[in-house]
DNA sequence: CTTGAACCTCTAGTCACTAGAGCTTGTAGA
DNA sequence: TCTACAAGCTCTAGTGACTAGAGGTTCAAG
């Protein structure tokens, strides 16, 4: 049995993050001691570990939530966690596609200004004040 | 001069969020008609496309704060604005970077579970479980 | 002059935390 | 056993960039 210091280290996530998941139904209530504080055995440690991971790669609580009730279930079929990965894999492709565009876009209005100019005349804010100067949609 | 919802059908910026830019100090507190409905004109709706275009680019409203300062001084060094625009494109490319590496795992998890076995042996939640399976950091 | 779409302000909710106030408990050293 | 004080507790409010809704007012077409 760790306290929640203790449950902290071992896994990275901060203190009140713990008692935020706690609060958000993601880590079941931890036993307390007689003077009400938290403390947490290898159980404990797992689930948020667990918790800790999906979050490094991108799953929302809810997501997470969802994974946790499967997990609680061994007998039940896993199609739903696939399709929660699935479909968390497609935002991040999403995303990618997005801020790839971005990148294009800053990278060449960026190179169009070295920063010694003056305001009236910098191409940054030029291309900002119309977007037909954009080389492609974004 | 046109009205709060002409200005959102020509920027595609919804009225509730014109009504936070100007809020926000983004956006001059716009003339008002007798009855205090808002009115703008050419001005308004060239810097509301203005700041459309940069959060479409990404920039932060505190970043688009600065940009309009400089845009209203026009004598001003333009430092600050490929200041800001080089340190908005570094993000995205850190954000980019990120978000491959969880592509890679998350394809790679995806790929190792049909959905069609059963909770207790699904890949999907045993890598959740273990950042041991990852083919490297993410 | 009537109708109703569009406008107004204000408050609260979103997501995933984070910070701080003000109090209580656990534990190590004297 | 006493005493510090680090670490714990709860509760409220703040973050960024909006979004939703309540409850009321104004504009403009017919
Ligand atoms: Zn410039
Ligand atoms: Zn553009
Ligand atoms: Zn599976
Ligand atoms: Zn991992």
């Amino acid at each position: 049995m760790f306290s929640i210091g203790e449950l902290s280290k071992r896994t990275k996530v901060k203190v009140p993050t713990i008692r935020y998941y706690e609060q958000m139904g993601l880590l079941a209530e931890a036993e307390r001691t007689s003077g009400n504080q938290r403390r947490y055995d290898k159980k404990g440690l797992e689930r948020l570990s667990f918790i800790r991971h999906a979050r490094d790669l991108g799953f929302s609580i809810e997501a997470i939530s969802s994974l946790i009730e499967l997990q609680d279930h061994p007998d039940r079929s896993c199609e739903a966690a696939t399709d929660i990965a699935i479909s968390q894999l497609a935002d991040v492709r999403a995303k990618i596609k997005r801020l790839k565009l971005l990148e294009k876009e800053l990278t060449r209005i960026s190179e169009c200004c070295d920063g010694h100019g003056v305001s009236e005349d910098c191409y940054v804010l030029a291309a900002l004040a119309d977007h037909e100067l954009c080389s492609r949609e974004h």
